[in-house]
DNA sequence: ACTAATAGATGATTTTAACTCATCTAAAGT
DNA sequence: ACTTTAGATGAGTTAAAATCATCTATTAGT
């Protein structure tokens, strides 16, 4: 190689900052490596880059022109870089609200504590841009996602606040919160199937409906009332004894959770993330 | 910093080529050099760039847009410096023909063993395209000319072939080889002037014009004739013994030769070239 | 005008990072 | 199965880059 890159870093600072010992600052050295590398890039190149005005210096017209184009590439470098330690350093996913706050926000330092080099940052609702390297977490119609994208197949079942007594379905008229999705062409979530499954089909139910899981589990939660929901979205309530079931059977949905194009997020990160969210979901 | 360029640089060649081997063959390094600084790279950016399917490597997502912006990036400073190298290495002159043919290029071979390190490059006529770095030597008017760009003030005489005996101005009729400027916007060869101050206002004399100056002195050398020229043309005939003249007074015109804008001039080897152009013409 | 301070140049020395060598592994061709 | 090839790994060597000490020229302050 003709002349070295440090040497042309150096120049790239030194002719930006007009100062050798600036420079120096910037690249955490010492102005004499400034000196040193500029003298050396002079002499490898046969021209002259600064003008010495003594203690002052100013760039030649090589120099200028040297600058403009190390400049540039420098900086096309530079960008691109911290693109990439961006996508080395932080996950960032997209989901449901659900989701984010039942599941991932509550297990976002669990993340971070196992993988220290790694911070985890959870978005929901529309991704602001979508660049390539936020993993959106969606929720969608198993039938028409690819069985490699999947993280979680959906089984519904009802849920009360802990320590409430078993409803009596047969008795009187049950207030049950329920979902009903925003966007239709998702399949609804199950409940005839669950009535069925358990023998209930002719309990006296009052449907309560909202258009996210999370809003129906919150307010049975704050009114001791009942949830019909995904098992996902309890798992970690019912572990911390906010939520309980009834023995009810839970029943399989056409829902799932899955990461579209999931085998492109390949970097370190995200794929530690991945692993890292399947084992979170499919735990007994 | 936080990554090396010289690990950028690796990577990018091997990047380019697909493969470790041709990467350190192009760089003059041992595969294991790239080995070494991709690993380098992938731990401190906490990516993998490449796939390693056994011997077999291939870009990660993450790495193709590395790739892609180190190449953009290292492309234009490699381009830039191509350019600065260029400059440095040689000098580009463009000059008139008289000048070229019977000065620069008779002492270009001198110029370049006194600057091993300088190529010169002489043209004539209208420079192609007129880059910064070529160095116009144009004959003109004194008058309207910087002081500081002149290389030399022009005086007349009239030269003959070496060996031929002095011209008898008043017996007979005498041909004169003189130049008639194709840029009537140029002073005339001071003719009248030199006639006045030799005392030869009577002679009978029939001139015979060219447009260069160039093409008078070359048919006054074949054809034994005299001509009536600038004097720093004909210092290397005289000195060769080509040329003589006879003892007349050279006279002081208003034309000269010069470098317009010369100190934009100003990598070593154009100062070098114009230190020693100026010598030459200047010379006792 | 005479210090004092500042920016850079220069040469010798030290430190660090880059490179190579020897060895090993996995895949692909024969 | 054997050979060849490309790359990985770790230890050792080398060369480049950084620093330190010293010196010079310019600018700023009194």
């Amino acid at each position: 190689m003709q002349v070295s890159l440090q040497a042309l870093k150096a120049f790239e600072a030194a002719a930006r900052r007009g100062s050798f010992k600036l420079a120096a600052e910037e690249l955490s050295l010492t102005p004499t490596a400034i000196s040193h590398h500029i003298s050396n890039l002079e002499s490898r190149l046969n021209v002259n880059l600064f003008h010495r005005q003594g203690r002052r210096i100013s760039l030649t017209g090589t120099g200028v022109r040297l600058a403009q184009a190390t400049s540039d590439g420098f900086r096309k470098i530079d960008n691109a870089l911290e693109e990439v330690v961006k996508a080395g350093s932080a996950v960032r996913v997209t989901t449901t609200s659900s989701l984010a706050a039942l599941l991932l926000i509550p297990s976002q330092d669990e993340f971070e504590q196992a993988n220290p080099k790694i911070s985890l940052e959870i978005s929901t609702g529309e991704s602001i841009d979508s660049q390539s390297y936020i993993i959106p977490i969606r929720f969608g119609d198993s039938s028409v996602v690819e069985d490699s994208d999947v993280l979680k197949s959906e089984s519904f079942n009802v849920f009360g606040t802990h320590g409430m007594t078993s409803p009596s379905w047969s008795k009187k008229s049950i207030t049950l919160f329920t979902t009903e999705w925003k966007n239709k062409s998702l399949p609804e979530p199950p409940l005839a199937a669950w009535l069925e499954a358990n023998g209930l089909e002719g309990a006296k139910i009052k449907l309560k409906k909202h258009d996210q899981e999370l809003f129906g589990i919150q307010q049975a939660m704050a009114e001791n009332g009942l949830v019909f929901c995904s098992t996902t979205l309890t798992k970690r309530l019912e572990k911390s004894k906010l939520l309980q079931q009834f023995g009810t059977q839970p029943v399989k949905s056409d829902l799932c959770y899955y990461v579209p194009n999931r085998s492109s997020f390949e970097t370190r990160s995200a794929v530690r993330f991945l692993e890292w969210i399947d084992a979170i979901l499919n735990q007994s």
